[in-house]
DNA sequence: TTAAACAGGATAAAATTACTCCTATTTGGT
DNA sequence: ACCAAATAGGAGTAATTTTATCCTGTTTAA
């Protein structure tokens, strides 16, 4: 019941991603070094978001990444669904005919609210406003001393 | 992200046995053939909640399972937490210096919430109110034939 | 032509999950 | 005393998932 670390690099590539002007260009090494996200890994994952139209690349000399949607249209739940797969709290929540009690259970409903909930939450802010939210964070710890 | 057998067959066990009066006494077999879960690992299930007080056993011929504490007291995150360990959506929120953007990470925040949310949504009823609903859905189910 | 960048497949190591098995130990009934 | 029925508990194992790494392309600017 817990984020991987493909959800946890993610999100920090992203986030990191997000900070930055819509259109700038990354290198995923650069990104990795950052973030202490193994380099190979993150290589994978940044597929799996290019794939999902989250992210463009171009390759050859000066290339890179970049966001493909506006980081204002991004959330932490569409993040973590791509590298993840579709949230799920229960097996009986997506894999259908999982368990026969499904007609009646009444845990079943006690998943569905949950995972609903999850998923607000997961979307209730964008990835700008996290990334805003961030510097902001940063430039306060940085004034303390 | 997901619960696992160890969860779902918990909740499966403690739904059955508190569906009946309390201080009924059930073997593990017994439990384990109707709701589908291999006795063997159900065995293993009840030493975990025996140890956390939940349950209590008798042995030797006649002997067998029972609650200990009465189903208006237990809540399913209770005996989620104890055969999964505590719930953690993040390890950040469990292993302390795990991630060094702590002080400042805004994504952090929301882990907080939704794990919060989510627990509360996990103990908002009673294994005994569950059990009633359940009996009652069944009820409802048989009728419809 | 070369060096810098991403693309993608295969594979491997580690950790976790989902069990099973075997040998006690306890206890009621004969 | 003995047996059969029940839980106790440790050890071990198979399967799956997670967390990567590596290697061989392909693209492109200079």
């Amino acid at each position: 019941m817990q984020l991987t670390m493909s959800g946890e690099y993610a999100l920090r590539a992203m986030l990191y991603m997000c900070s930055e002007p819509h259109g700038t260009v990354f290198k995923i090494s650069d990104i990795a070094q950052k973030n202490d996200i193994p380099d190979s890994f993150l290589r994978k994952l940044v597929q799996q978001l290019i794939r999902a139209d989250l992210l463009k690349s171009s390759q050859g000399k000066g290339g890179g990444i970049s966001l493909k949607v506006e980081a204002e249209n991004i959330t932490p739940l569409d993040i973590i669904e791509i590298v993840e797969g579709k949230i799920g709290l229960n097996k009986c929540l997506i894999q259908n005919g999982f368990c026969n009690r499904d007609n009646y259970c009444s845990i079943h409903i006690v998943w569905e609210e949950a995972q609903t909930q999850l998923k607000d939450k997961l979307r209730s802010k964008s990835m700008k406003e996290l990334a805003l939210q961030n510097s902001q964070n940063l430039h306060n710890v940085n004034n303390l001393f």
